[in-house]
DNA sequence: AATAAAAAGGGGAATTTTCCCCATGCAGAT
DNA sequence: ATCTGCATGGGGAAAATTCCCCTTTTTATT
């Protein structure tokens, strides 16, 4: 019998999945949660489950965190990320953080089961677009890091003020920065990611759930 | 016996819900859909049920148009809106095509339950959030339109290529306008929207379901 | 100790966006 | 018949963004 606990601020998804699963005989619902900082308390609290099903963007500790925390304080611990976004810098991101797996909320509900029991047995489970970029992180040993996106905790930070309307100058007095070096943040960041306009990067931002909407 | 049906494009999601209103013994789940063509064809095969949740944002066929397609097809069929986005212009759009009611993703799922219910013994089901909207539709007899967002089909159209890194000059080119004309648009757009940007354009049409990410 | 990457900042010019003003033609409503 | 909203297009000026070039300091890695 393998214990899963489901970490999600869509009620409504969590208590539907959660209900999928409890179908399955092999499977038990340990407990949900509504966000990271839910999670740690429940953890904390004694209940350790095998696996826990994690939404990345959640108010108050997003998976990322959520998933670094359980990574360090609670290693048996396997995280598969749930994630309706498919843009490279979550994926990698939350891969990174210590998720063992990666799933689209518009994955088949067979492929959640698999991927459930393949996490628990073989510690992992790769859905076959999530192989892509492990393999292009892999093929990375040292000679193009292009393949990894990689935008620093700075530049992602600053990314929230590019999503609203304020200008370089205005970001720059919110920041206790100049106006320039907001703008070379900018300038680096679309080499990095081949854009050219402040709307690009918003719209990759979201696409990547760096900024949320 | 209420006979539901399900129209959503996350199947996670969408066979959690199925799984969830399955315990409720008041309740069976007709079928489910992967989007509004999807419903469309089942519908046309003889299937009916009395409720539908609906997503807003699917491929192919999109809530606001099948819904305004069941609403003169099946007008006894009462949809609610199944969303994760609570911008006005999502829920006066689903409203004006005819939802009777509209639920946030992150609702509780006692809330769904009751919202099926009442959707179908009432014809409707407002959650406070709603009522809201609904209040400022109503005020809005003939004096402060400004209540009303209502973006034309047009200006939504334009509202994809402004989430691009087009310029207004490249824009024009592919609509076969003027830049002029397209600057025009925006600037009517964020007047309307008390917005100042191009940028906050793009937030908003995101947050409203028009630009998908 | 050396190298590399991140963060901060700047000059200057070209391009784009934003913000005012304005006009025309057309469709539907009163 | 007139009025309003929508789509179209324009002029001109100010502001912001984008795109090159460049420097220094700190921090991490080898």
């Amino acid at each position: 019998m393998i214990s899963v606990a489901l970490v999600d601020d869509h009620k409504l998804l969590r208590s539907g999945l959660s209900n999928f699963i409890k179908t399955d005989p092999g499977f038990q619902v340990l407990f949900e949660a509504d966000n990271g900082l839910d999670l740690q308390e429940k953890i904390k609290s004694g209940k350790v489950p095998d696996v826990i099903l994690m939404d990345i963007n959640m108010p108050l500790m997003d998976g990322y965190e959520a998933t670094r925390w359980l990574h360090t304080h609670q290693p048996k611990v396997k995280v598969i990320a749930l994630s309706m976004y498919d843009g490279e810098e979550c994926i990698i991101r939350m891969l990174r953080s210590g998720a063992r797996g990666y799933l689209l909320k518009d994955a088949e509900p067979a492929e959640l089961t698999r991927a459930i029991q393949e996490t628990h047995q073989n510690g992992f489970y790769y859905t076959p677009m999530v192989t892509r970029h492990i393999a292009s992180l892999i093929n990375d040993t040292e000679s193009d890091k292009k393949a990894t996106p990689g935008l620093t905790e700075r530049e992602m930070e600053l990314l929230q003020y590019m999503a609203s309307e304020l200008t370089y100058k205005e970001i720059a007095d919110k920041m206790f920065l100049s106006p320039k070096t907001i703008e070379g943040h900018r300038e680096k960041m679309c080499d990095k990611l081949q854009l050219k306009t402040r709307v690009g990067l918003v719209m990759y931002a979201i696409k990547n759930g760096i900024v949320k909407v």
